[in-house]
RNA sequence: GGGAGUGUAGCUCAGUGGUCAGAGCAGGAGGCUCAUAAUCUCUUGGUCGUGGGUUCAAAUCCCACCGCUCCCA
């Protein structure tokens, strides 16, 4: 069997929801295997999450939660994300996975057994709750420079050889200028690589989550050494057909895990166990959100979904198609060298412009001239070598520009055959030919169907759904294969056509006025950097029953101790009922000693006890996020009885 | 704090040393009437972040500064 075309996205760390910027590389790499199955190929697609991490395990105590069911909800929201695009992944691949575990540990040992993993003693400062290595000029006043509590640590650790590979990576780059996309990413590259690379600790103490090294149980694999190998993992590497898959043709991913890790350290980790490497790295930009100076909620994350629904409820699209009008705004803006604002207003401006005015219109007005010209059948005569010409040109167009995996060129060029038309038509009128019952005019009619049905054949893999619909419409299948486009008849003479019928309808003034960042509705407001900083977020919904878990009681705080070396936490004793608990809160900012001592507090009493700062922390507080994220406590409105439930 | 990216028309972006700096959208004028008030043509609009420098020639190369961003810390 021959090699398939092999495409991933990072595994996402399930730390966070999924927004807009997932579904955007999630959607690079569906449009290059729609694509490379019009060309004939077999694609393979891996998405899937990394659950693997310290911080997981911890976030999923914080929630309450078992860690294993933790990882299985947010791991279905990521999947959830990408069935409300359309995105046809083949394999939702999971770091907790058997196939994982013993591919990362087979290629640990792969990589030690050649030399370049080692064992060497770390003495220095380590930042717990960041899981990295401080050095000793960054500490100040005993915390790290991002202000986080430091703790000496002497301890055996494996360490890869990372500055092995300084040259072998700079030669590859040099060798093979297209191997990472695009081109001013790859200067990044160089000049990190030039700065120099340092041998990276790969272990850590372990937590009883993760993978342990093979032969040494104290320690487990570093979450990102051990993510990266998910791309080989998921071939089924070291058993079976993994050349099949393996070497991946694309590793997409946003721009800030690419210099480092995409292109620096997973392939020195391939070089050092002496695998092939991908064939292509290819990095895009982010997504960012509007002005942040002129508006406080101005600062959404959209989520796909919502957009589907809009376009569904307000512009009034079919689902199938909304889900298209996304991917299309989406590849539309992708950014490669920058940042891209994508806002609603953005998008709405591409859905009327793009795909209501030009495509959407250029099908009816075909269709409708078709119909009240020609009888609603696709005319014999010939079709207009300028049509002929146009189709070929803009095909050629969009391959030129899937070579270094230009998205929004290709979606361009696609759009761009669809103004031609449009000029077309107007320029052949053919109104005026039929007064005049000229004999071209069955050509100019069939020459705009066939533009429209090649067009929406270069669009399928960006809107496969609506490739579809125009296709049906004019009473065809389609383009199938990318090389049926501007050669194969498409729409065979004496074809019985549909009616037009407006796939988009358009957005009037007064929603486009509503979309404007000033009369936008208040909208929850966001984190900034949703990507790595949002806290797990709840679902939507919840069963009656899942919130009757939580057993919240009325407290009293009867001592409190500021923590030592905490910015923020406090260490309290409560008491519960008749019973009395240490808890530990992050609210030294706001609350002085005196503040707390006899107060009443909602205590959440069945939390899992936690450690934090080397104390255990038996429950936690409810309190609400002041405007600075700060801490406001809550408390019964009149003095409640010890120990009464709260519901 | 260190490294890097980016700053071009009202908006979103192309432009990787050489004709008056480009496109789409938005704005203005006109044409057409097949079509979803659509489309087509023309058009308004830019001290290319700021200040220096290299060059016959700079948005493009170099230096400094300012704004935004990413990575490392």
């Amino acid at each position: 069997m021959s090699k398939r075309y092999y495409v991933t996205t990072p595994i996402y760390y399930v730390n966070s929801v999924p927004h807009v910027g997932h579904a955007l590389t999630m959607l690079a790499c569906d449009i290059c295997t729609r694509y490379q199955r019009m060309q004939g190929r077999e694609t393979y697609f891996l998405t899937g999450t990394d659950e693997n991490g310290l911080k997981v395990y911890e976030a999923a105590i914080a929630a309450g939660e078992d860690p294993i069911a933790f990882v299985d909800r947010i791991s279905q929201t990521f999947r959830d994300c990408a069935d409300s695009l359309d995105i046809e992944y083949d394999v939702f691949f999971r770091t907790t996975s058997e196939t994982h575990r013993k591919a990362a540990q087979k290629l640990f040992e792969v990589i030690r057994d050649r030399g370049y993993i080692y064992m060497d003693k770390y003495q220095g400062w380590y930042d717990v709750s960041a899981e990295t290595f401080v050095k000793e000029s960054e500490v100040v006043d005993g915390k790290s420079p991002d202000g986080n509590p430091v703790r000496w640590v002497e301890e055996d650790n494996w360490f890869f050889k990372l500055s092995a590979f300084e040259k072998p990576l700079l030669e590859k780059i040099e060798n093979e200028p297209d191997w990472l996309i695009p081109a001013g990413r790859k200067n990044e590259v160089v000049s990190f690589i030039k700065q120099g690379l340092r041998d990276v600790c790969i272990t850590r103490t372990n937590p009883g989550w993760g993978i342990p090294v093979p032969g040494d149980d104290s320690k487990v694999i570093y979450v990102w050494f051990d993510a990266l190998i998910n791309y080989l993992a998921a071939t089924g590497w070291p058993d079976g057909n993994w050349q099949d898959l393996w070497p991946a043709d694309v590793h997409w991913m946003a721009k800030e895990i690419f210099t480092r890790f995409h292109a620096t350290m997973w392939p020195a980790m391939l070089m050092a166990a002496d695998l092939p490497l991908p064939k292509a790295v290819a990095a895009h930009g982010w997504f960012v959100f509007g002005d942040s100076k002129m508006s406080k909620s101005l600062g959404n994350v959209i989520a796909p979904d919502e957009l589907v629904t809009f376009y569904t409820e307000r512009a009034g699209c079919a689902e199938p198609i909304a889900k298209d009008v996304v991917r299309f705004s989406l590849a539309r803006s992708l950014p490669y060298d920058g940042d891209t604002n994508y806002t609603r207003e953005e998008v709405a401006r591409i859905y009327n412009a793009d795909l209501a005015n030009d495509l959407g219109n250029a099908l009816n007005r075909s269709l409708s001239m078709a119909h009240k010209f020609c009888e609603g059948i696709m005319p014999s005569a010939a079709v207009d070598p300028a049509a002929h010409e146009a189709i070929l040109r803009h095909k050629k167009l969009a391959e030129d520009a899937m070579v270094p995996l230009k998205l929004d060129d290709f979606v361009s060029a696609g759009i761009d055959l669809v103004r031609w038309l449009n000029k077309y038509v107007d320029d052949r009128a053919p109104w005026q030919l039929a007064k005049e019952n000229s004999p071209e005019l069955p050509a100019v009619i069939g020459s705009m169907l066939t533009v429209v049905a090649n067009a929406a054949g270069m669009l399928k893999p960006i809107i496969p759904t609506v490739s579809a619909e125009i296709a049906r419409q004019l009473g065809v299948s389609g383009v199938q294969k990318w090389s049926d486009i501007g050669e194969a008849d498409l729409i065979l003479a004496g074809t019985h056509l549909g009616n037009p019928e407006p796939i988009f309808p358009r957005l009037d003034k007064t929603i486009m006025e509503e979309l404007k960042p000033q009369a936008a509705p208040a909208e929850p407001k966001a984190e900034k950097k949703p990507e790595k900083k949002a806290a797990p977020e709840p679902p939507s919904v919840i069963e009656f029953g899942d919130f009757m878990k939580v057993n919240l009681k009325v407290g009293r705080v009867i001592e409190a101790e500021p923590v030592e070396g905490s910015e923020k936490l406090m260490k309290l004793q409560v008491k519960v009922g008749d019973q009395m608990r240490q808890i530990l809160a992050g609210i030294k900012k706001k609350y002085s000693v005196e503040d707390l001592i006899g107060r009443q507090v909602i205590v959440v009493a069945n939390l899992k006890p936690a450690k934090l700062m080397g104390h255990e922390s038996q429950g936690m507080l409810l309190a609400a996020d002041d405007e600075d994220g700060q801490a406001i406590l809550l408390q019964p409105e009149a003095e409640a009885p010890e120990g009464a439930n709260v519901h």
